[in-house]
RNA sequence: GGGCGCAUAGAUCAGUUGGAAGAUCGCUUGGUUUGCAACCAAGAGGCCGGGGGUUCAAAUCCCCCUGCGUCCA
């Protein structure tokens, strides 16, 4: 067995001089043509060399010029070579169901291009894609090279030598980029090593190679020709992998690397940001003097610290005390002698002043793809970064919005023929997230002050669970809270170290915890190895009845089955739409010469429609089948409206509007939208409008089958509205300009067909998802009956024409208040009248007036009468009142603070009687009540009670 | 996708182990003042989000629904 990879030993190393070595360090192979050098260069012994020092000359530009320049010369370098330019995709991955955001150039061409199923759109290719990558969130600002939005600039070649179509592999990929760095850009070779570092990831693997130019990765070259195998030959961290038939270069190029390297800035903020930067320090007046330096000894400093933070790993939720310690310490070999405060005086607002445009970008990259912020899935990494951004504003003191920075970033980082939002959109939705983070902070005090207020002021810390629950239930992060709660006054308190880290790991624990899938059971124990069903519904959709043989006859397994199917029948053809985006299988009937059995769904499982049958049909029985004509009408009605509905809204309200799911019943269709806010009843009815106009002006819908690549070429990603479809051919449904997409169901031809479209109301699935209920066709009009009787019904109660039933109803409830108001008081007026006076129910005793009686009424009817009684202090009483309702009730109550409450104990007589009518209960000294289920031991009680007091 | 929290007067929110629905602001009326602001006094204003359950007793505990918030993946 052959354990690993073999050495990566290339032409291109050789004829340029570079020898292989073992690192010093990290024990890593690598190739390099410094004779001096015993380290890879991306060790902690290995400084950025390029800090004040451009490693690649000629590039005086910075920002977006510099970006664009860069970008240009490395694409042209590459279309000179042979390779085909392909524009970047978005940053939201919406052709891929298992991410979110594009995270790579090679997700690009994930899963079905790099499955080997669907052609690459060109072949080798070269790209910049723009990426998001929130890992190391917290490292962005602080560690001078983090970012959380960069280009990857790559070429990418897809070979598959089993056909005898391999490009090209290692040997011409080192070639390329060794040209590209040293030739084009004029790096000098003794600055570049090569290094031997294998891959692996999701299943795949293969050799790769990490390019460190000056001490800093500027890119990275797999070469992934391996697949996770049981019996496979290689082995790579403990894990088996043999060759596979595609064998795909991934290269990754830095853009936004090869700037910092070509500007020599202290920091990579200062190279692609650099008016943002200065802008930031302007306005929250951070300058050289606030510190006793002048500019180029900050400068100096910056650049220090820059190349320390280089080499020193600085991760998220190590401890930051020690971390400062050593920092300071190195910093101090280097003649850059600063102590704590200083180090923090210009770290932290620093920080944050390099971060802002980074995030800025990154939500200008989301929002701009039309991504709504949200609460839940990508939507809230777009909501956490801009609250981030807020965050560190006000930690800053800017007096700027979202909506100004967001403008300025625009104006000055970015291009705008990118977007897909408006501007105007971008700042209505921006404006929206800051109205909400001051509302959370707002609530958030509220919360804090209640949350401590039973804590003494003294104490120096909180108790964790306190911190935990206003962190995930509130959104105030632990700090936020110690501010908050130093305002109050809780001087002393102070955030315990590894407090966040140990939160992070609590959260770590629940994401794990959580991470157990449920997958849903099969409805058939075995697939049968039969052809594929030949589905009639997509030839003509009005199909309602064929004739096929049967393949196969199957036993229905698992809890998701129909009362009454007892069979899966497969057939050769069929009209029967199984179940599928969205749309819910067809019904009706097979029957053949000898049984006929009604079919109540229809599943797809692979590329078999399996039609769930009450009863079973021989293999090669040939079969009749007929449709439920009309329910399958109806769903194509519906389907059908969803388009259009979803276009419609999509006109009225901006790019944004994308379909987040949708389901098409017999009774009704839901359609979920993703928007920035609710809907009022007049979005509503104006995109019904528009929905019925469409109806009546588009006389065809057009349906297509095009190759992937084609389609994506051709109408872009918004397509996949429906989800992420599997396989090379895309089944396209347009409807005039109004609405294109990918869609597998069946439509009309004619939307006239639909007849009506009706909005029945709007509710939100999360934020940001927004859920359309929708009734088209026969389903619309059986609604509006259905409406009419309800209010029919409600006017017969009032005996009212339906027309005066709203006024009617605020009448009746107006009167219904009032009413309840003057009985209340009637009943006031009851008790005062029959505890005035004295009678037999009234003694004394030691000077406490004692009332014991039988009353009629609940108890909340019997509490007003003790208040009456007891509330009066200058006649301390105790009132013993009964009634029998409700298997009997007694209470008892003192005047407060008078005689009466220090002779008698509510409690105690209450629980000496309260036997007599089986029961128990219980109160305050001064107020006890309680019930049982003997109503006619009441006066027993009562006497009781007498007896007890002595009255 | 998973977790957590909230819903009480027109507004902002308290409400302890289940046992008498509260505060502040606003509102109305009266007083004070040339007038306003301020102040004093009195008063009105509550299906405690909806539905079910447990209990002698639920704003409070349990379940479901609706609306809202928040953290993590």
């Amino acid at each position: 067995m052959n354990m690993g990879l073999p050495p990566i030993d290339l032409k291109v190393f050789h004829d340029n001089g570079y020898t292989r070595q073992e690192c010093r360090v990290t024990g890593l192979w690598f190739w390099t043509c410094d004779p001096d050098r015993d380290t890879c260069g991306d060790t902690e012994e290995d400084e950025y060399t390029f800090i004040g020092a451009p490693i690649i000359s000629g590039y005086d530009m910075r920002g977006r010029e510099l970006k664009d320049s860069m970008r240009e010369a490395f694409i042209g370098f590459l279309e000179k070579r042979g390779h085909t330019r392909i524009q970047p995709y978005p940053v939201l991955a919406r052709w891929r169901d298992d991410i979110h955001l594009t995270i790579a150039s090679i997700a690009d061409f994930q899963p079905h291009v790099t499955s080997g199923d669907v052609e690459p759109p060109a072949n080798p290719l070269a790209i910049s894609q723009p990426c998001i990558r929130l890992n190391d969130v917290d490292a962005v600002g602080r560690s001078g090279r983090h970012l959380t939005t960069f280009e990857m600039m790559a070429h990418h070649v897809f070979n598959k030598p089993d056909e005898g179509r391999m490009f090209y592999w290692m040997e011409e990929c080192v070639k390329h980029c060794h040209d590209l760095l040293c030739g084009t850009f004029g790096i000098d070779p003794e600055e570049v090593t090569y290094v031997e570092n294998p891959w692996s990831g999701g299943g795949n693997a293969g050799p790769a190679v990490e390019v460190i130019v000056g001490g800093l990765e500027l890119a990275t070259l797999v070469f992934m020709n391996l697949a996770e195998s049981d019996d496979g030959e290689i082995e790579i961290k403990g894990v088996k992998y043999s060759e596979m038939p595609l064998q795909i270069i991934d290269t990754g190029y830095g853009l936004e690397r090869f700037c910092w390297a070509a500007a020599g800035t202290p920091t990579i903020y200062e190279a692609i940001y650099p008016e943002s930067v200065e802008w930031l320090k302007q306005m929250a007046g951070f300058s050289s003097e606030r510190f006793d330096m002048n500019q180029t000894e900050l400068d100096s400093l910056l650049g220090e610290m820059s190349r320390l933070f280089g080499i020193m790993n600085i991760e998220a939720g190590s401890d930051g005390d020690r971390m400062r310690e050593v920092f300071l310490a190195r910093l101090a070999e280097r003649g850059h002698s600063i102590d704590v405060e200083l180090f923090t005086a210009i770290t932290e607002p620093l920080s944050r002043i390099y971060a802002i445009p980074d995030h800025m970008h990154a939500l200008a990259n989301m929002l701009g793809d039309g991504l709504v912020p949200s609460n839940a899935k990508a939507g809230y990494l777009a909501r956490m970064i801009a609250r981030r951004v807020l965050r560190m504003r006000d930690e800053l003191g800017l007096n700027l919005s979202l909506a100004d920075l967001v403008m300025h970033h625009l104006d000055v980082n970015y291009s705008a023929e990118r977007m897909k939002q408006t501007q105007e959109g971008l700042v209505t939705i921006l404006k929206g997230e800051e109205e909400r983070y001051d509302e959370m902070l707002r609530k958030g005090n509220q919360v804090v002050k209640t949350a401590i207020k039973d804590i003494p002021q003294g104490v120096d810390e909180l108790p964790d669970e306190i911190l935990f629950t206003i962190n995930d239930s509130h959104g105030i992060a632990p700090d936020l809270v110690m501010n908050i709660a130093n305002d109050l006054g809780w001087k002393n308190l102070t955030l315990r170290t590894g407090f966040n880290a140990e939160m992070a790991e609590r959260h770590a624990a629940m994401a794990k915890d959580a991470a157990k899938a449920v997958v849903a059971k099969p409805i058939v124990e075995h697939v049968p190895s039969v052809p594929a069903t030949i589905p009639l519904y997509y030839e003509d959709v009005s199909q309602q009845n064929f004739e096929a043989s049967v393949l196969a006859c199957l036993e229905l397994k698992g809890d998701d089955i129909p009362e009454g199917a007892t069979h899966g029948i497969v057939l050769d053809r069929t009209c029967f739409y199984p179940e599928g985006g969205g749309q819910e299988g067809d019904h009706g009937s097979l029957t053949c010469d000898s049984a006929s059995n009604v079919i109540l769904d229809s599943r797809k499982v692979d590329d078999l429609v399996i039609h769930l049958s009450t009863g079973p049909f021989e293999v090669g029985d040939m079969v009749h089948g007929e449709l439920d004509w009309g329910r399958r009408r109806q769903l194509m009605d519906h389907h059908t409206a969803v388009h259009i509905v979803g276009g419609a809204a999509r006109r009225l309200l901006g790019p944004h509007i994308y379909q987040a799911g949708a389901n098409k019943s017999v009774d009704s269709a839901r359609l979920d939208i993703t928007h920035h806010k609710r809907l009022s009843r007049q979005d509503l009815d104006e995109i019904e409008s528009l929905a019925n106009e469409v109806i009546q002006k588009v006389s065809r819908t057009e349906k297509m089958t095009l190759d992937r690549k084609d389609a994506d070429r051709k109408y872009g990603f918004d397509l996949y509205q429906g989800g992420a479809p599997k396989g090379s051919d895309i089944r396209i449904l347009r409807i005039a300009d109004h609405d294109i997409q990918a869609c597998g169901g069946t439509h009309h031809d004619e939307p006239g067909r639909i007849g009506q479209i009706r909005i029945v109301r709007s509710n939100a699935v999360q934020d940001g998802v927004e859920r359309l209920h929708i009734v088209a066709g026969d389903a619309a009009m059986r609604y509006a009956r259905n409406q009419e009787d309800i209010l029919r019904d409600a006017a017969d109660v009032f005996q009212v024409p339906v027309e005066e039933l709203p006024t009617k109803a605020s009448r009746m409830f107006s009167e219904w208040k009032d009413q309840r108001k003057k009985i209340e008081s009637l009943e006031a007026e009851i008790v005062r009248l029959r505890t005035s006076g004295g009678g037999e129910d009234i003694a004394e005793v030691d000077g406490v007036r004692v009332v014991i009686m039988e009353v009629d009424g609940d108890l909340k009817t019997m509490t007003k009468m003790l208040k009456e009684l007891t509330l009066d202090s200058s006649k301390p009483t105790l009132a013993v009142l009964g009634s029998r309702e409700g298997g009997g009730k007694l209470m008892v109550a003192t005047t407060e603070n008078s005689i009466a409450s220090e002779k008698f104990n509510a409690v105690d007589i209450l629980r000496g009687i309260s036997s007599h009518i089986r029961g128990g209960g219980g109160g305050r000294p001064t107020f006890a009540q309680g019930g049982g289920s003997n109503p006619d031991g009441l006066p027993d009680a009562l006497d009781a009670a007498k007896q007890l007091i002595g009255a």
